[in-house]
DNA sequence: GAGGTTGTTTAGAA
DNA sequence: CTTCTAAACAACCT
């Protein structure tokens, strides 16, 4: 689920349900995705707040209130949304926060990350961490930053959120096969030309997917082939490379992205 | 049982 | 110093 798109999708549903909404009740139903505080502090600390305007920084999902924020990090399978009225039960359901109407809903099946309680603008910054700037929105100039000086190679520089916020493993597949950029380069070897078609690729399938409220599955994207089985390219049909960036799933095109 | 997965952090190697 | 790798976290799927 999760990445700038999905965490942005979220905020846009949220901020139109979320704001001036009263906590009135907390149900924790698995405290592990408390990461900050326990149970018994969490309902302490929260009941009776007042929720204010979703925020997003890259994967984070912030939710201020009149007092504490709720820091949301949805991991690789966390869910928040609101609903008017219960839900039949999943086991994913890890916390349900009761509102003056309806209840905000935190689902999560690997519990990876989860929620946190920070009490200030502070303590968002230490919880949150070192970010770059944010994918959504990025100067060439800001590209050109992260990326002239460094060795390291493309796919593992674009999903690294201290460099850049929001891109995960599958977005960053999809920007690079579109840009037709291979992501073994090393990230100061692209010329002029090349940032510019990344950035141009980035700004525009960013919005796109923002656009939808998720990662599109599109039969002419990467991502719409990338779980089958013996993927071809969408573009070539020449059957894609599955390799291996940082540890991680990495898809991409001999022929287009050389 | 083995191996894989949309994220992040850590330890240790190169 | 920088960069890379593997493992850990947890839970489910094939």
């Amino acid at each position: 689920m999760p990445e700038l798109a999905d965490i942005e999708g979220m905020r846009r549903t949220l901020s139109t349900q979320l704001p001036g909404r009263l906590i009135t009740e907390i149900e924790v139903l698995d405290a592990a995705i408390l990461r900050n505080c326990d149970s018994v502090h969490f309902v302490r600390a929260t009941i009776g707040l007042r929720f204010s305007e979703p925020a997003r920084r890259g994967k984070w999902l912030l939710l201020p209130t009149d007092g504490p924020s709720l820091l949301v990090h949805c991991g690789m399978t966390g869910r928040a949304y609101a609903v008017d009225t219960p839900p039949v039960a999943r086991p994913d359901d890890r916390l349900v926060i009761q509102l003056d109407k309806g209840q905000l809903r935190y689902a999560d099946r690997r519990k990876l990350r989860g929620i946190w309680l920070a009490t200030d603008a502070d303590a968002v910054d230490d919880i949150i961490g070192p970010l770059g700037p944010d994918a959504l929105g990025m100067t060439y100039r800001e590209l050109t930053n992260v990326m002239q000086y460094s060795s390291r190679r493309l796919k593992v520089l674009l999903m690294d959120q201290r460099v850049i916020a929001g891109l995960g493993n599958t977005m960053t597949d999809e920007i690079l096969w579109q840009a037709r950029l291979n992501p073994e380069r090393q990230a100061s070897s692209l010329t002029v030309a090349e940032r510019r078609r990344l950035l141009q690729t980035m700004q525009r399938s960013l919005r796109t997917a923002v656009q939808q409220g998720h990662i599109p599955r599109a039969s002419d994207w990467l991502t719409g082939v990338r779980d089958e089985p013996d993927p071809g390219c969408p573009r070539c049909t020449t059957p894609l490379i599955h390799g291996r960036s940082h540890g991680r799933r990495t898809i991409w095109c001999p022929h287009c992205q050389g």
